[in-house]
DNA sequence: TCTGGGATGTTATATTGTAACGTTGTTGGC
DNA sequence: GCCAACAACGTTACAATATAACATCCCAGA
């Protein structure tokens, strides 16, 4: 999960500013919808799409896998979440508007995963597309290791 | 797939190459295990695991599921092949010995991959992680987009 | 020869994801 | 207001991907 002082608080941020983009491009911002990306937002790490399913049967007991699919479809169309291939997980985008080049920091002990948006890789990236003559479209870079707090943790 | 003048010569190449490397290492390169790696070689992109089952059961009618995802965890753990997350599939890795950091280039069109082991990228994401205080232990990085015979194709 | 461990066989099931079609609800043009 | 069109959602069924658990086989080394 993204670090964050007050999670509350970074959760509601990120619900408005999901609310407010679909309000400028005129996309429907449902009840679903929202109600899944905020428990995206709570889960601290990816969170699974059949978990998700889990717990939206609590409140929805009639939510099926297409239920879930499509909204994530729908958030991860419009640059709200990310799709975390390795894992088959999903995972909150703390910055929709600049959503493309967006890599992953994915801690093996603590599941933690931390967006790292480095213009620096989006570079060296492009300058390798360029040499083999390729069209790069969309990149999913994520990298699994170990983060400071668990390593200091094992000391 | 990677690119090639003489593509039986290359299956070769690299089933000789796994062959070698087992001997080294005192692997057991069976022959269900070369099977496999042959199959994966021998189609011209990624290949999924029930693909290679299907064609496991032509002459191995009672392979299961289990029979080809143990090949494949071999096959991967020892850096024979690579799995593509985004896709569910699996392609040979045309430098076991340096099989570490290998790159993608996915063509959507054609489905063409390419293996591109670029230090550049590599150098960026070491800084990014040093910044970052993450130990990296293992990276996926998956760019899609078009390929430059695809693009001129569509010109 | 025995035996321990790795490889494989086998059965069953878990997990992830989609197709297809029906229903509801909203919206914009008349 | 009415209604046509379309998007969202409901529902059923199933496809695709992957693993668990336990049995059997086979070979290398004591």
């Amino acid at each position: 999960m993204i670090q964050c002082e007050d999670h509350e608080e970074c959760i509601l941020t990120a619900i408005e500013m999901a609310d407010r983009i679909c309000s400028q491009k005129q996309l429907k911002f449902t009840d679903l919808r929202k109600e899944i990306l905020r428990m995206i937002w709570e889960g601290h790490g990816p969170q699974k799409a059949y978990d998700l399913l889990n717990k939206l049967q609590q409140t929805n007991p009639s939510a099926k896998p297409a239920t879930v699919y499509r909204a994530l479809d729908f958030l991860i169309g419009n640059g709200f979440i990310h799709k975390v291939a390795s894992l088959n997980a999903f995972v909150g985008c703390s910055h929709p508007l600049k959503h493309q080049e967006c890599y992953f920091l994915i801690c093996d002990d603590c599941k933690n995963i931390s967006e790292c948006c480095d213009a620096n890789i989006t570079a060296a990236i492009q300058t390798t597309t360029i040499e083999n003559q390729f069209v790069a479209k969309n990149t999913t870079l994520e990298i699994f290791g170990h983060c400071n707090e668990c390593l200091n943790r094992s000391e």
